[in-house]
DNA sequence: AATATACTGTGTATGCAATATACTGTTTAT
DNA sequence: ATAAACAGTATATTGCATACACAGTATATT
């Protein structure tokens, strides 16, 4: 019955659901899946994803490039693999009293931390929605968290969207930040700070009407004292979205 | 002036301002940067950012490959100017009596009309934050929408970055479907459904209990008829964010 | 006017990538 | 016993970004 079910999905899909059948005779494995995996990852938590080559993966483990292939059939699939290992994330258990709010903020905060702890992450290119399973697993726990709230099935679902999206971008950000830092860079190279002297000549006043004084106050680098450290500064987004989720909880005519 | 501006940003930077210093001697050219440019996201639009090499791009303007090095430093540099080219968006004229929030949609839409059209443009990685003059222009332009509202320099650019994400993650969402479809792929391969008859088998409630009633419902993959069709969807989380933003204008002691 | 200088586009070469294919040897099903 | 399916390997193909040396050309300096 696995046999059709893998015939259905993309391999690396497949592969990430264990689906895919056992060879029956010729000599035993040497390496698994799994093996060659965390090999790869390991070179790009400690290298970046640039130096993950099927060659420099497989001579990791002892072996030759090609032998990867009787395993993976693809670098791409390996990425998927990759992605969804890293995936496999510590979700708290389930706390019985906890107000939604504090849930979902949990839920994010872990979404971002992958980021952080494997910088590699972002730059792997998303192809469609996640249905690997470490990836619903947590979908699977957003939408526990939501349970007994007040919205459909799509409702939930454009939630998670949402709170994903800026894990997503907010992860990519801090994580660029700290990979500047790592590379010795001064404290802020991508995010800014080290070229807006130079860009400051050029956001004039006249072509940039808005953006000049938000720039000469050093907001758009993230670099003024004003208010908001840069820490603070991803939490306000978070916290504006949750607020408009419960706005729309509180309005709601409460149908189904 | 502009010598030591250039000196302080990167190559690929310094280009997009325009402030690289022109050559003075020796033959003239026979390109320029900006046909380069837009041989490259003609033939990223037409087949794809894999098939934007340095040899192709030369070989469409009937050069050969290291000539373009001439003009252009490095690939990453050919790869941001392309960003910054489809930056440049039409946006709406400044209309007055117009209230934030409707303005802010418009930013959001302008920025999701950018990825459907140019489908590659999502596929590069961002480095750090934008500073380059069509991104700035588009800053610049939502900060305008924001202008008077209650919000300091860095709540605004908070608000900025949520936005910018939401359109991003959509925007890529969307262009995922339109690729899978234009590709000839029935009508939902990417957003799941080609797939939700074998992921259904895998999904059970054992190991999934919250996804399980929302994955055969078909909410997931968004082929539910239960309330929102997929266009709506991305609606909705952009609503909510309006909605928390809102809320904070109102809820926010009125100072500063 | 002479000449040095800075540039142009080109041709060639390097090194690395993913992966197709053909190979030898090994284990299991028949 | 033997054929089939597999393991890991060696080799080759193709394409990539880009370093470097070249011959020719326009300008700046003398």
């Amino acid at each position: 019955m696995d046999r059709e079910i893998e015939a259905k999905l993309p391999h690396g899909v497949a592969l990430s659901w264990g689906i895919v059948k056992q060879p029956q005779r010729g000599p035993k494995r040497e390496m698994s899946i799994e093996q060659i995996v965390d090999a790869a990852v390991s070179i790009a938590d400690k290298e970046g994803l640039a130096a993950v080559s099927m060659n420099r993966v497989a001579a990791s483990l002892g072996f030759t490039t090609m032998s990867l292939y009787r395993y993976i059939p693809s670098k791409d699939d390996l990425l998927l693999l990759m992605q969804e290992a890293v995936s496999h994330v510590d979700l708290p258990e389930k706390a019985e009293g906890e107000h939604w709010r504090e849930s979902l903020r949990k839920y994010v905060r872990v979404a971002m931390t992958v980021f952080r702890e494997h910088p590699w992450f972002g730059d792997i290119p998303i192809m469609g929605v996640p249905i690997t399973p470490n990836n619903l697993r947590m979908v699977d726990w957003a939408l526990g968290a939501m349970e007994g709230l007040c919205l459909n099935n799509s409702e939930k679902m454009s939630v998670i969207l949402l709170l994903s999206s800026y894990a997503r971008a907010t992860g990519m950000l801090v994580r660029d930040m700290e990979r500047a830092i790592r590379a010795g860079a001064s404290p802020g190279a991508v995010s800014g700070t080290d070229y807006s002297a130079a860009l400051k000549q050029l956001v004039t006043a006249e072509r940039f009407p808005h953006l000049h004084p938000v720039f000469m106050s050093g907001a758009y680098t993230g670099e003024s004292d004003e208010d908001l450290t840069i820490g603070n500064d991803f939490d306000f987004g978070l916290e504006r979205i949750l607020d408009g989720i419960e706005h729309y909880l509180n309005s709601k005519p409460s149908d189904n």
